[in-house]
DNA sequence: TTTTAATATTAGGTATGCCTAAATATAATA
DNA sequence: TATTATATTTAGGCATACCTAATATTAAAA
């Protein structure tokens, strides 16, 4: 099942407006779009005929199960990117979701995946902190525009 | 100036021509997009009346300078991305080309940025060989699945 | 130079995804 | 219950970006 990422979004909206209060309806989706109800109302037909929505007319607007394996597919792709952006590279919360949301559609598995170990490379480092040195180091050096001068070595001083 | 990602795509592909054979025709653009000649034509006028591109019927196509600047810049996010995907998080270079092309026209300014950021962090390393170490061991981390078990340790000897 | 082949362009069609304005249905209030 | 307000849907329009088929132009070959 491939759809294209304007009903991907429109998936993904679906999904966290429910999680957040169990009805959904087409003001909803359009306030969490920024869009205007009709634009909504065509992609809910296609949705619909793709089996990954059930909207009877004036209704609710409810997952299948499959609608519900897609847009959690698609809503873990943003978290991670997010998380990624937000995380390691320091991009301030709001951009970090805007881009993430951007970029969810058209990233490659392999790429996705690749991430997803990086975070867990950094996640699960031995190093006494929480966060590895290197990255801390990075993290001086994009504020700082230098990295951290008088560091300690451990093999030779000074 | 602000255009579509397919006219990015556009503009790029008639940058990189023009890089490779200094006489841009329209079927060499339908040839490098993957698309008709009438698909081409189209955009190649969306192009001219945005001032990007000088065309006349039948004739070779060039970038006007403000084109041109365009391009480039389109062009250096594509190749920053790539070098990110391939160098650091070793994606294959075909996927890492394919990514940067759909993705670099979604990327924030900030991230892209950042992500400059961090390429340039590692490769100034002042460790002792190219790479940071962390990074040869993210690198073993994707291959093996796990990270190099009994690596040499600065300060206490195993 | 005339014919042929290659290339470019136009005309017209399709799909997506947005919109406004008008019509319809539902819910809330008097 | 009748009216009003809110929400939803339909109808029709616009821009983008692709396509095929037909036409026009240029370049190459006979």
């Amino acid at each position: 099942m491939t759809i294209s990422p304007a009903l991907e979004d429109y998936l993904e909206s679906i999904f966290i407006i429910n999680s957040r209060k169990n009805s959904v309806r087409v003001k909803d989706i359009a306030k969490f779009a920024g869009v205007k109800p009709p634009s909504v109302i065509e992609a809910l037909n296609h949705l619909q005929d793709k089996g990954l929505i059930d909207h009877e007319r004036y209704g609710y607007i409810e997952l299948t199960s499959e609608g519900n394996r897609l847009a959690q597919s698609i809503y873990e792709k943003h978290n991670i990117l997010k998380k990624f952006f937000n995380d390691i590279l320091c991009i301030d919360e709001k951009t970090a979701g805007e881009d993430a949301c951007k970029i969810e559609h058209y990233l490659s598995k392999e790429t996705l995946e690749r991430i997803v170990s990086f975070i867990r490379f950094i996640e699960t480092s031995p190093s006494a902190a929480q966060k590895p040195n290197w990255l801390n180091n990075f993290h001086y050096f994009t504020k700082h525009n230098k990295r951290p001068s008088s560091c300690p070595r451990p093999k030779k001083g000074k």
